[in-house]
DNA sequence: CGTCATTACGGAATGCGTAATGATA
DNA sequence: TATCATTACGCATTCCGTAATGACG
């Protein structure tokens, strides 16, 4: 098999049609530019080149051969360039999981900042739901995966991304509307629009434990996974919820948002989990923008 | 820059995940190729395996890597094959030209038995006037040139490719069409649909010039270029025609064909032209292919 | 005789294999 | 202690540059 040298050497004599010319591009002198000439003819068992002491041309053999030489050393260099990129993560691919809840606010955010930070690093988005995501990062089919806490699985390693408040939606015309700031013991006697148990646990779990520690036995009237749907039915005034911060963004026209005051004023978390112990650099670029990600 | 050697033992570990089992298929010992591992790790400046003594696995960058490495391995080799196919005459491309007249019956036949005998070469066929492929030819931007004689220029070569007869296309109802057989003098009285002197200057010079040769003056009612076109006056009962007798497989519903005695049977030559000195295997092939081609 | 490709030759570097070492379960 | 990757070392080969040769106008 040939040689990388001689490809260069073998691409140089042919766009410069001339040894002594190529020999000066290449920073050698002509004999051992000639002899690996020679050695590549005699490894394709071809002749690339006619040449008289006075011109060089191309064979037929040569003509073909020219460009998969150049095809070859460009792929060369780019394999290069690529595999340093990759390895100082910033190249390749990032497969990234995410809660829906997360592409209202959080995620464009991280986005444009992964965008902006690493201009050559492909992203591949999926929403799924955080167990699924659990699933999918250990198949191998996500890198890092933005899920609800917590993430328990050994295999895995997570940090928290975001905490954001919870905000209570109202209805336009519900009386709480009038008021600023709320407190949990205000929502005990309206009927609540809460999260499903098995589809969006995380929330439910978060939303009912906050108000029974509060002393509340909330009335609920309709049990939902989507934040969307959920609004929906606040503006049809059946109820009110209790939703992340970030649902705000979703502009629903006829609902209002309040403050919560909370013990733990920021519960609602998402983190950040991927494989323990991936080398991969991409992780850790990520994970450094994140850091950096401005809160809001 | 690396090299293909490394290469290959870069891939060779990354398929096998072991360097006795990747040494073993590489033919060498496994020193040597930790070492090409490690001077390739170090020209690209990137780790690309993680080793304990009981474990190789792939970083990311050597999973970006490996694709990369094979591909580049993949294209030497085929460049490494196609450039001895084209070497041989046996691959790459051939621009040939050629005439309308001959696309009829011996353009067929060529194509077939080159695509029987070269598989491998890619054939681009353009039909054009024999003065247009001389210049093509020149140019470049044809390889070899199916033409009408003679070929003058001297930058080009050129040898007969074919001979055939000419016939005398007749209108089904004209009473010679009930003869067997023609000689000159049979078409003194009858109106003759000519080849124009202009885009079709051989035929047009070389029937006229069988016909003043026999002492005969035609005739001339129309002057055309293309014989499907001649055929169709013909049909029209507007004259007769002398044409080659490829046009007989035109199959011109009306139109009859006969053979027409001349002191040279052969008249109608078709010559294959090419760059002179052009060393082009491809050209040495067609010569071959085209000596052993059956007459009809 | 000048230009340009090729051959001749000597010294440096590269790369293999064998043998020894180191790390890990 | 067995396996497997790495380091140490000696030998053969490869490859460069300088010098000499050969072909062509």
């Amino acid at each position: 098999m040939f040689d990388f040298s001689q490809l260069r050497c073998f691409a140089a004599v042919a766009e410069e049609l001339h040894f002594g010319r190529a020999a000066a591009r290449l920073n050698m002198t002509q004999p051992p530019l000639s002899r690996q000439i020679q050695v590549l003819e005699r490894i394709l068992d071809v002749q690339l080149l006619e040449r008289t002491s006075r011109s060089v041309r191309l064979t037929a053999a040569g003509r073909s051969f020219l460009p998969e030489a150049q095809r070859i050393l460009r792929l060369a260099e780019s394999a290069t360039h690529v595999t340093r990129q990759v390895a100082a993560g910033r190249g390749g691919i990032l497969k990234l999981g995410f809660t829906a809840a997360s592409a209202y606010d959080f995620l464009p955010r991280l986005v444009i900042a992964l965008r902006r930070a690493l201009p050559d690093v492909t992203l591949s988005l999926r929403e799924m739901v955080s167990q699924d995501q659990v699933e999918a990062l250990r198949a191998g089919s996500l890198d890092a995966a933005l899920v609800r806490p917590p993430v328990t699985h050994p295999d895995l390693q997570a940090v928290q991304a975001l905490a954001e408040p919870l905000v209570v939606a109202l209805p336009a015309g519900n009386p709480l509307a009038g008021r600023d700031r709320l407190v949990p013991g205000d929502l005990g006697g309206e009927p609540l629009i809460a999260y499903a148990p098995n589809e969006a646990r995380y929330f439910h779990d978060l939303v009912l434990g906050l108000l029974t520690e509060a002393g509340i036995q909330p009335r609920i009237v309709q049990q939902l996974t989507q934040i969307h749907a959920i609004l929906a039915l606040v503006r049809a005034a059946l109820g009110i919820a209790l939703v992340p911060a970030a649902a705000e963004h979703l502009r629903f026209e006829g609902v209002v948002f309040r403050p919560l005051a909370l013990p733990a004023p920021w519960p609602v978390e998402l983190h950040l989990a991927w494989r323990r112990g991936a080398d991969d650099p991409l992780i850790a670029q990520l994970r450094a923008i994140l850091s950096n990600l401005p809160s809001r």
